[in-house]
Formats: structure tokens, sequence, C-alpha cells
DNA sequence: GTCTGATACATAAAAATCTTATGTATTGAG
DNA sequence: CTCAATACATAAGATTTTTATGTATCAGAC
């Protein structure tokens, strides 16, 4: 990604949206996926995703499941009933957001 | 504005455009312009304001020109040729960036 | 067999940015 | 004359992110 700042403020939504469609998920998978959605251009960073998931899940917005691989322990997340509103209210704040944001800069409608 | 944090990350792209689009501006009427263009959805708050321009000056994106008003103290700025490309660049960015989140996001193309 | 890159988690210090609060002062409307 | 709007500014605190570091497993190359 070649301005980081604009995704700031944005972790959360990518959380709860690739949560919601792709189920269960642990934190490696969804910087993955994550990835891939973005053609490469949106690598999340431990740093950032880890404390985030953490927070989320004190917030009950997600609830975790330990499972072991092999001698490798694996953390997955998945949304609660909260979450999953949450994850609808978001979306729908960034979509508003981005009509707004295209007002502001005089964007063409494409 | 809904959700603040997603313009994080945006307040310079703003002030760039604007200030791009309608040459010398202050800081109060850069305020009112957002508001107007977004139609009272993005409130610039004098605390993040501020010290963003100052930021922009020191980094030499913008120039200052200080004229009385009456009493009244206005600071102009505006762009310097460095900053005009910069609107431009973070612009695109930006648009890359809608782009990229609606992949991620799985939004209608619309 | 061992080295490297990918997988997989985690935390902590530092940087960056924003909100909230506060301060000063002018101007116009009622 | 008082209040809301205009106009600037800074500082403390909150929040989030980057950068750095740490631990450990696993697969494949050599």
């Amino acid at each position: 990604m070649h301005s980081p700042e604009l995704l700031k403020g944005t972790l959360q939504t990518i959380i709860l949206k690739v949560l919601k469609d792709h189920g269960k998920m642990y934190g490696y998978e969804i910087t993955q996926r994550v990835k891939h959605l973005s053609e490469g251009r949106i690598s999340l960073t431990e740093g950032a995703l880890y404390p985030a998931l953490h927070r989320m899940e004190a917030d009950g917005i997600l609830t975790t499941e330990t499972v072991n691989i092999g001698k490798r322990v694996r953390k997955y997340y998945a949304l609660t009933t909260e979450g999953k509103a949450m994850a609808k209210s978001r979306v729908a704040e960034f979509v508003d957001f981005i009509d707004t944001m295209r007002q502001v800069l005089q964007l063409k409608t494409s």
C-alpha cells in the first residue's frame, strides 16, 4: 500500500467484513485473505492485527477457539451476534464515507 | 460524521484538494468549505486543522500570508508547486485506496 | 542434517494523529 | 449588551499504528 495512513481506522471494518464472509478464521489467515483480496496492496501488520483482535474480543465482538495443529497453535476467531451486526453497520458507514469523500474531493461518480 | 476514525489520514488530502480548487484560503474558510461540500457530514476540528496546516507549511507544501481584516487577523494558505503536485498524487492515491477497499470489502462496483 | 522462508502467535516502545478542552479576541445581530 | 459566529492557537490525553523484538513449528532446498 502506497499510503498506509489512509488505512487508519479501516482495520476493524476489514476484519469484521472478512470474518463475516469467511466464517471462523485465524490471524495469519486473515492477513493472507486480505493480501489476496487486495491483490497484494494491503498487508496487515501483526503489530496492528493482534492487538485489534484482542480488543475486539474484549469488547464482545469476537469469540476465540484455540486449536492445536500438530504442535502448532492456532487461534480461531468468529463473530458474535453483536459482531455480525457491527460488520453490517461498519461496512455501510464505510460506503457513506466513500460517498462523502467523493463529494469533498469532487471525484467522478464513476 | 458518524465514524470519525475513518477520517484519520484523509485530512491532508482534503486540505490539499480544497486548496488546489479554491486557491488561497484561510483556516476557518477551509472548515466551512468542507462542511458545505460534505453537506454537513464532515466538520474539521480546529485542534486537528491548525496543527496540520502548520506541519504542511513546515514541510514546504504551503506558504502563508497574513492579512488584517479590520482588527482581525486572517492567515491565508496557498499551495507551493510541490503542494500542487502533492494534491494530485494524494487524490490519485485516495482513488486507488477506494478501489482496493471496494475489492476487499466486496462492494458493488456501482 | 541444517538452513531459510513461511507459518503462527504475542507484546512493547515509539511515532503519529486526532479529540477534547481551553484560551484569546473581533464582529454582527437582536 | 450579550450571544453566536468568526478566527486564530496550543496542550493534555486518548487511540491507533509502526517498528522492533521474541518465541516456536514446519516444509523444502541443498
